[in-house]
RNA sequence: GGCGGAGUAGCUCAGUUGGUUAGAGCAGCGGAAUCAUAAUCCGCGUGUCGGGGGUUCAAGUCCCUCCUCCGCUACCA
């Protein structure tokens, strides 16, 4: 049994997320715990909420609260979406708590007196009518490069061209709209990351088995050579930063601080034995999850600020980065209402059923698109037709044929023993997939899976047999009912709900996994009776794939 | 602009270190079966492997160049 320590990217708190953010880290994550647990491995899962920063400020003023009761109000809304998906972190936390703000000072502290912090003073934009400091991105004003009228002041977004906000043509608030804006001088904490640069490469030296995405963003990162860097901002809300009045810490400092404090907040001074080496973790595998954008700050950051706490935190061992899953091949958007977002997908369908179709056609090795209709074809054709007939038809037939009882008699013969033999090599497969992490290949496995279900049906034909050799039927039908509990136990980390109602039916465990080699198909108890279950999904309509495209903007023609 | 990733069948994608006729699922066409949610199972794959050039006995795979999409580029997170 190992220990495996498991964190999601932090979703933010301006509202609720999409389904693309989901499947960029949060449902991998739940994924891939869910099956190491299944394994009997101690499993750790922790993800929160990443409550600082200017658009939490920002989204909170829009929505006329005060940012503490927006942040606590989103909070609540997006764990209990979470939850709703099925998602089963054993703590979901928030940036935003005090373990959090003891934590992220500490941090601090340490870096300070290793002499990995200075004070700088440097130049902000300050604007007048909103009485705050305006990150770059949030000046706007005429690009100098091609008179483009609403650059930003980090970037144009029509010529593309890095700007200064300095380098605008008539800057103005993004927020307000007003030219009275300034530069005034502000002092700020530098994290001297310059100094860790040599410390940062050899660990990312020491893990060669990383994806090439992710190495090659990490040393695109030090061979530019690590920048000093500023870990504070003028902003209200966030952890305060001991000796600056009304400075907080940068998001991105305090953020992957959350993933040790949402543990302490989860289970207490156990924490330790999680995170710290010294305290019993260096036993502890640790896996993280994120999006490609995230690749910079969890193999250089913040391996950063650890290596320069001088104490010896857990750190990351395997990375998973997953790409973007777009809407028709276009971004997710709030503000246009294009994309569906956690809390409608749930009013629409079954957790299982999206949580089957985004892990099945997971963003992996490339930006993959959402769009209805593939979903309508793949969740009608996997689990309506694939998992869900074969689970109804062999159901019924053995409560018509049977009595609704696992039928005694008849011996396995040659087709038994092939069924069997596919089963291994598949679970095997599958199970070497889930291992890597490569849940489109894994999921595909799956499915085939499914498919050795019907294939044995079809050939053996127990409607066929029960004329002439009712024994022999009696025994197909029980090899079929069998694969029931099996497949509750392989579908669980990917549709739980499911694979509970699976285990159901015989009183069997979801949670569990076959051992290697196992015999498989002849466990049930005979004689049990049992009930055949509901139809398991019902199929999604061209109807409603109609009104949901008109609902949540999809391009049509 | 710079760095990195990607471009393979109508669609979504596999294709290890270059090596026999480039694969899978879906869709499409044909057939079988009738237990089942008109569900299932079997059979059928020539596609300028983004364009061009090069290295090699041999290139989807290596090199050069061009085109397109995506990410990062350190004050969005």
């Amino acid at each position: 049994m190992a220990r495996i320590l498991i964190t999601s990217a932090l979703p933010y708190i301006n509202g609720i997320k999409h389904l693309g953010n989901l499947v960029g880290s949060m449902l991998p994550a739940d994924v891939y715990a869910r099956f190491m647990r299944a394994r009997g491995h101690d499993v750790l899962a922790i993800c929160a909420t990443d409550e600082h920063g200017t658009p939490a400020e920002l989204a909170a003023l829009k929505a006329g609260q005060d940012v503490a009761d927006y942040c606590a109000t989103q909070y609540r809304i997006q764990k209990e979406a979470g939850e709703a998906f099925g998602l089963s972190f054993d703590h979901f936390g928030r940036s935003s708590s005090p373990e959090n703000h003891r934590l992220t000072q500490h941090f601090a502290k340490r870096l300070q007196e290793n002499g990995f912090i200075a004070e700088v003073e440097e130049e902000q934009v300050y604007s007048n009518a909103d009485g705050r400091f305006l990150p770059d991105r949030y000046v706007e004003g005429t690009c100098p490069n091609c008179g483009f009228e609403k650059a930003r002041g980090d970037q144009c977004d029509n010529c593309g061209k890095l700007l200064d906000p300095t380098d605008l043509i008539e800057p103005y608030s993004a927020l307000s709209g007003s030219k009275d804006i300034e530069r005034r001088k502000t002092k700020h904490l530098h994290l001297l990351q310059s100094k860790l640069e040599d410390e940062v490469r050899a660990w990312v030296d020491q893990h060669p088995e990383w994806p090439v995405l992710t190495k090659s963003i990490a040393y695109k990162w030090l061979d530019e050579g690590l920048r000093d860097r500023s870990i504070t901002r003028d902003l209200s809300w966030g952890i305060p930063v001991p000796g600056l009045p009304g400075k907080v810490f940068y998001v991105w400092f305090d953020a992957p601080i959350a993933y040790i404090a949402a543990t302490e907040q989860g289970i207490g001074e156990d924490y330790r034995k999680w995170w710290r080496e010294d305290e019993g973790a260096d036993d502890v595998r640790y896996v993280q999850f994120m999006g490609k954008d995230n690749v910079a700050f969890h193999t250089v950051s913040f391996p950063a600020t650890i290596l320069g706490s001088r104490e010896p935190w857990k750190k990351v061992d395997t990375l998973k980065s997953l790409n973007w899953l777009t809407w028709y091949g276009g971004k997710f958007s709030t503000s246009e209402n294009r994309g569906i977002f956690m809390d409608q997908a749930l009013e629409l369908l079954p957790a299982d059923l999206w949580r089957w179709y985004l892990m099945a056609n997971a963003p992996e090795s490339d930006d993959t698109a959402f769009t209805l209709e593939s979903f309508q074809q793949t969740v009608n054709k996997d689990l309506a037709d694939v998992l869900g007939n074969f689970v109804n038809r062999i159901a019924r037939f053995t409560a018509s044929k049977f009595d609704g009882v696992v039928p005694d008699g008849g011996e396995p013969g040659e087709a038994e023993a092939e069924l069997q033999s596919q089963l291994s090599n598949r679970i095997a497969e599958y199970t070497k997939h889930l291992e890597a992490m490569e849940f489109r290949k894994a999921f595909a496995e799956l499915r085939g899976i499914w498919v050795l279900g019907n294939e044995y049906l079809q050939s053996a034909a127990p409607w066929a047999a029960f004329k002439e050799d009712k024994d022999k039927a009696a025994m197909i039908v029980r090899t079929a009912l069998n694969l029931i509990p099996l497949y509750a136990q392989l579908s669980a980390p990917v549709i739980p709900h499911t694979a509970d109602k699976l285990a159901d039916v015989f009183g069997t465990e979801a949670q569990g996994w076959p051992e290697e080699g196992e015999a498989l198909l002849d466990k049930l108890e005979r004689g049990k009776a049992f009930e055949a279950p509901p139809v398991l999904f019902k199929k999604v309509e061209d109807e409603q794939v109609e009104e949901w495209a008109e609902r949540f903007g999809a391009p049509r023609g």
